[in-house]
DNA sequence: GCAGTCAGCCAAAGCGCTTTGGGAGCTCTA
DNA sequence: TAGAGCTCCCAAAGCGCTTTGGCTGACTGC
């Protein structure tokens, strides 16, 4: 069934069809009721191809997804978009991922817009100066960054949570605990969302007079044995570190490896934190010391940057709104005064 | 440039020069190159939006993804992805992500397939008589299954790994060890995957003589809590098993957890195998005690999937052609003989 | 030398929508 | 009663491709 057949069976226009299932104003209510009614009779669904190519509008969002050999998507990917997709679903929206080149992925991007393939997209785990929300920008694609660049000489819409707070929060507690020695176990260096966090753990050890030099930060990929082989190294220093913050859960695993490896406890010997970006299957509850955690769910971050996608492709918002997120300190037991 | 204009500049027809591009034998070579140079000259690239409406191909592939908010997505759906992607990318194939509502994912498929969004899709975590696959067989839409349902009253095309095979070898060598009480902590049985890898454990103990009662099987959401629970309910038995085979490594990580938090050892009191995906952020060798596995890389399946996909939309493969991987076992340090 | 073949090109008709640019019929004002 | 101003509707022109159904001119075979 489609958009001719319909409107000759009801003896009508093309043009006055379209305009009543559209909503338009120039058409009588009674007439758009008899056209919506034979719609829904007949399961009339307007073509997406033909649509997309009268109006430009693909009725989908997209997302530039880096691939290779040696690269790694993220496992909170799956999360991110659990929430995403649970949104989009209400609105029948769908999700296109385009495969890039790791170390390419401008031209994925300049594809996208060219074909207009989608009538937005995000960009996640943005660096510093990112050049994808430079380009995207200057390509005029509807976008949304989930994270945050910096040092970029135009502003742009974001979703963030407040990496620098939640560390700096963590690191705080830590300090009136008597802690002194404080070690961080970040992700890589070269996204902002770990550039935040040791600003965070710096500055609150700074209200305290206390220091974070470079020997007890590791910036790692955030793998289990990354966080056992940071931790190990942290741990057999002259001077090891009585807390350590760790920007993972799954790196925290590691880090509870290396301490009992080495013989030492949690919290005993060493006070643990880590962020905790809510996954179903690994609770910080049920390590085997409750993990204290700065908590944030990406789940719920992915539903609103859907939502927020779907109000600027309607134009509903507009401008270079920045959303910035709280982020809960949960307390358990793995942290505890310093000894001595 | 679209190519009225490039026609237009080349003093061809829009016929001629579409066929040329196209391949088409009916345009002499010295034209074809003429108007190849120019298209690339000029950065020409055919309208997908009015390709896919002339021709009906789409040019991307599909993947209904179920969500709502008690729906997790399998972590293991990242590193699949990692392996589509990079094939995909190659082809300059994108994947588009439909969400469904769980608990109907019929109409999505519907939809999917009457707006010829995609070429072909695939199908993951099938059930014994997926209803997924009948009706996209019915639908007439191109499809690969990754898995295996059972029962199906018609063939279809698939790729699955040796679930049956891994787990009795993995069975067998824990009864030449001399185990006698096995126990299964499996994933939902509803899944084919687990009910192939229940055999397997069956049939290797049966050939020994020994019996896998339901008292020793758990069936369960693969996360980190449930291989806890498991682990716990199946040691505090009067009579616990010996060894335990595990089919996530998630779970393992809790199995492991329950058996040190009720002073066992990890093989001295329990041998353990698990099966084990390969993520890269979680590896069987790093486990405190490193774990045996049966190991089969997702990410490979991944890539695999969207060759054959691929292959069955440019008409290179027909017919029903299933494909099962063998699978890798590792041993490691987390078996052991059976103590007296 | 003439019908038949074939390589190489083209005009035009789709694909199924949206949107522009009217145009008929009606009411309302002066 | 003429003209303006509505309200509703329509025909047709896109959107940018692919594909059908020729058409032309050169070449073959007898």
């Amino acid at each position: 069934m489609n958009l001719k057949q319909l409107s000759h069976m009801l003896q009508l226009s093309q043009t006055t069809v379209s305009r009543a299932l559209n909503g338009y104003p120039e058409v009588s209510e009674e007439t758009r009721r008899r056209v919506t009614d034979a719609a829904k009779r007949h399961g009339y669904r307007p073509n997406p191809s033909a649509r997309r190519l009268a109006t430009g509008k693909a009725g989908m969002i997209g997302y530039v997804l880096p691939t290779g050999a040696s690269v790694d998507i993220d496992p909170h990917f799956v999360e991110f978009l659990s929430g995403l997709g649970d949104y989009a679903r209400s609105h029948e929206l769908d999700l296109v991922l385009s495969p890039a080149d790791a170390d390419d992925e401008e031209t994925t991007y300049r594809r996208v817009a060219a074909n207009k393939q989608v009538d937005a997209v995000y960009i996640s785990a943005p660096r510093p100066a990112d050049r994808r929300i430079s380009l995207v920008n200057q390509l005029g694609l509807p976008f949304l960054v989930h994270g945050r660049a910096e040092g970029l000489d135009f502003d742009y819409p974001f979703l963030d949570i407040d990496n620098e707070g939640a560390f700096h929060e963590a690191a705080r507690l830590l300090v009136q605990l008597g802690h002194k020695r404080i070690a961080l176990i970040n992700g890589d260096d070269g996204q902002t969302f770990a550039i935040f966090r040791e600003r965070g753990v710096r500055r609150a050890l700074a209200s305290a007079g206390l220091a974070l030099p470079p020997e007890r930060i590791r910036s790692v990929a955030m793998t289990e044995e990354n966080g056992y082989r940071s931790a190990r190294s942290l741990l057999e220093q002259p001077e090891p570190p009585t807390a350590i913050a760790c920007s993972s859960l799954i790196m925290a695993l590691g880090v509870v490896r290396a301490v009992r490896d080495l013989g030492l406890t949690i919290p005993g010997d060493v006070s643990l934190v880590a962020h905790d970006d809510v996954f179903p299957w690994l609770r910080p509850e049920h390590f085997s010391v409750p993990l204290s955690t700065t908590r944030s769910s990406i789940r719920a971050a992915g539903a609103r940057i859907a939502e927020r996608l779907v109000a600027r492709i309607s134009g509903l918002e507009e401008g270079a709104r920045g959303e910035i997120w709280p982020v809960d300190l949960v307390v358990r037991g793995s942290i505890a005064g310093a000894a001595g």
